[in-house]
DNA sequence: AGCGATTGTCTCTTACAAGAGACGCGTGTA
DNA sequence: TACACGCGTCTCTTGTAAGAGACAATCGCT
């Protein structure tokens, strides 16, 4: 799923598709639904994901008799269903770090009336797991669970703090190197950024996702040395260095906050 | 997954369990992790839901590449995933009522410092979708996500408001009649509880769950005459009738409010 | 009314996933 | 040292689930 085959004809993938296990297309459904952000129709969803209809609407039914998803209203269509919010509130009851952290970003956007998130790794990828919205009259884009190439990202580049040269590598494809604005970016570089940001502790970037905002972000730990979430602000780019100075203290303060008792 | 195959033996299982999907399998996995609370051993995991362990380590990886799963640090046990609660976010975000609702069920508990819930069916089964603890000394116990029989329940009352006898009878089974101190309850009169809940507006149970809590319950409602969920004060049973009439009232309040606007 | 598109259900075939079981490894304990 | 036990991986077989496709019903459009 991390890969591969919603990007479905990129590599190694069977091109015909031929018989695929049911999980898997279960796993594709839930992670269609989770792009689409709404209800849709079970023909759709099987053009979505690319599966016979026989076997999406089996399927389906499979999943709402679970209460995995839901049908919607009176509509032929289906979203993810209570159990899941269910689930998922079962991984935060067992996830301090989660939990607490979410408190944390939500005192640090009202405090500063910036934008904060909190984000963490997600099977390789850099995830937006928990953002408050902050008080600006321009909302930055910025939604639960949004998934964006690493290096687009100053948590990007200390989520991978430690890891080798190769298994950076390995977790970021050429397509990530390419910002938004089109420009490339030198893997080296990237390696660099990220063994800078290890050491100080921190990092900024500046006009890398768009060119009107900076991102500010501080690690989180869950070991000495390994870095377990980011808490991160996103600015206007022309915030003084005073200004982002002082984000960027208080920022690493509750940051740290967080690591200790994890 | 709603009843049959945890309940394993009952009605027309297959005994020896034979072939299983891996779907089915997989749901088992949730629903087993969701009532164990906690990680587990994929070992204990494939005994828990009676699966073979080749089986069970295959389904496993499957569900922890997807991110559906964790490992649970260094040991070899898993628990949910953040995939699933990034999911869970999705419902939320795409459900005002259950939104608005945990909202609502937090103001009130803060408000009278009492115990106060938000319920739902799932699969036909009462649910605890959300609930906020109050601030009195002993704890009255009720996690999200529980799921207790509907006849035990003030809202479950109210949750089958406007069902045949029929339906009610297909959603209830004989074990649910029977309360936790053993008495047992005649479907007849859990019927004529509902029409009378169903016309009052509210429904007050007293000792039911257990001999020290009586459970005032007021019905949400999704279109007219259908409820979609109740909001619901756990108290002492020695509350006065006073404070219980006034209790009632706000919460019959607040349960309308949340209804008009879905 | 006539037509194309979509929806939900059903049947039948065969490719393949579920499961049995063996294996090697590490660990505790007698 | 030997034994029992649980873990993780692998291989092979066969029961069965995924998929193709046909079908009737419904909808929307002209």
């Amino acid at each position: 799923m991390q890969d591969g085959n919603a990007s479905a004809l990129s590599a190694g993938e069977k091109i015909s598709g031929s018989r695929e296990k049911g999980l898997n297309r279960v796993l594709e459904i839930l992670e269609f639904l989770h792009t689409t952000q709404r209800a849709i129709g079970i023909g759709d969803l099987a053009k979505g994901v690319n599966a016979p209809r026989s076997t999406t609407y089996t399927l389906v039914r499979s999943l709402v008799d679970a209460g995995l998803l839901e049908m919607q209203g009176d509509d032929n269509r289906v979203y993810f269903g209570k159990k899941l919010y269910l689930y998922g509130m079962d991984y935060v009851r067992g996830n301090d770090l989660l939990r607490r952290g979410r408190q944390e970003v939500d005192n640090l956007s009202r405090e500063t009336g910036e934008t904060s998130e909190l984000c963490m790794l997600q099977s390789g990828r850099y995830t937006i797991v928990h953002a408050s919205p902050g008080t600006r009259p321009f909302r930055i884009s910025s939604a639960t669970g949004l998934q964006i190439p690493l290096p687009w990202t100053a948590s990007g580049r200390l989520l991978l703090a430690g890891l080798e040269k190769a298994e950076i590598e390995g977790m970021v494809s050429n397509d990530d190197l390419v910002l938004p604005d089109g420009r490339k970016l030198r893997l080296d570089d990237f390696v660099a950024d990220i063994a800078k940001a290890r050491i100080t502790g921190y990092c900024v970037t500046s006009g890398l996702v768009d060119a009107y905002t900076k991102c500010l972000a501080a690690p989180v730990f869950s070991a000495p040395g390994k870095v377990e979430a980011t808490m991160c602000l996103v600015v206007p780019i022309d915030t003084s260095e005073g200004r982002t100075g002082e984000l960027i203290g208080l920022l690493r303060d509750r940051a740290a906050k967080l690591s200790i008792a994890v």
